[in-house]
DNA sequence: GCAATATGCTTGCATATGCAATTATTTTGC
DNA sequence: GCAAAATAATTGCATATGCAAGCATATTGC
């Protein structure tokens, strides 16, 4: 009834909505943080530098400057995350992540691990797993675009 | 540095939210309705009646009932669905698509399998297309899990 | 048959998010 | 070197969404 690609296409958006579903309520019960908050921590782990414009992080996670200006707010006022200017462009500010905020983004790691291996719970072999994360690195948009 | 299926749900959530935010623009613009007005749309055509009540809605798309009860009226204004009534159970509403609605997802979808087409760009093989496929339902949860 | 419980839907309130406009700063073109 | 354009961040306003409470209707237990 429909060519591959959208099939695939539907059942990617379908899995990752279940999957982000489920992590939605253990993260905010268990850690107080929303999936949001916690992909914006390990954006900034992953980084370079260990930290990231509001800019920077608003490509990254495809949303909007002002909704990471909202975002790491109330991050700063619970001491999850700091700022760190730039000594050559006053514009920047960029957002670093605190010893606390360390810690709750290796619990909340702790939690999304245990949740990924319930996607993964019927007997998949070392094979389909490594296939699987190459196809989908192949779907993320060229890092160029990302620059851009 | 992270467990393979650490890794693979991470990859999953970074390419639904790339391809999903490529989409809202396109959706908008073109088509004037969002990515979940899309989706709604769809499980009622894929529904064995054509039609769905707000709380299975709600379930399938993994939102709560007072979203597509939200979700719902303005659509209902704008005349892609209507409602229809069970006459064994009068707190059921079903949500059905009218003849614009469904002109309105064929179109949609148009749109939808384009931008498909991108995230598989790069000369994909038939195989791996259908092992993409397979490995996203078996990441599905259980229709038994759905039904409850 | 009726009270207690469950179910479907809606609504009040709080939070989350995007877009466009605004401000502050930097970069570019000449 | 300076005006124009670009960039980073913020804020006002509108929309989107979840949770809990409320209402109407069904179902259950006795």
């Amino acid at each position: 009834m429909m060519d591959i690609h959208t099939t695939n296409a539907l059942r990617l958006l379908q899995v990752a909505d279940e999957f982000r579903a489920s992590l939605a309520g253990e993260f905010s019960s268990v850690h107080g943080i929303s999936v949001n908050e916690f992909l914006l921590m390990l954006h900034l782990k992953q980084a370079t530098a260990h930290r990231l414009s509001r800019v920077d992080l608003a490509k990254r996670m495809h949303v909007s400057a002002s909704t990471i200006t909202r975002m790491v707010a109330p991050m700063e006022k619970i001491g999850l995350v700091g700022r760190d200017v730039d000594a050559r462009d006053a514009r920047l500010v960029f957002v670093v992540a605190t010893p606390a905020g360390q810690e709750k983004l290796s619990d909340a790691l702790a939690t999304f691990a245990k949740r990924a291996g319930y996607l993964f719970a019927d007997r998949w072999e070392e094979d389909e797993l490594g296939q699987l994360s190459q196809m989908l690195h192949r779907m993320t948009a060229r890092k160029a675009d990302m620059l851009a």
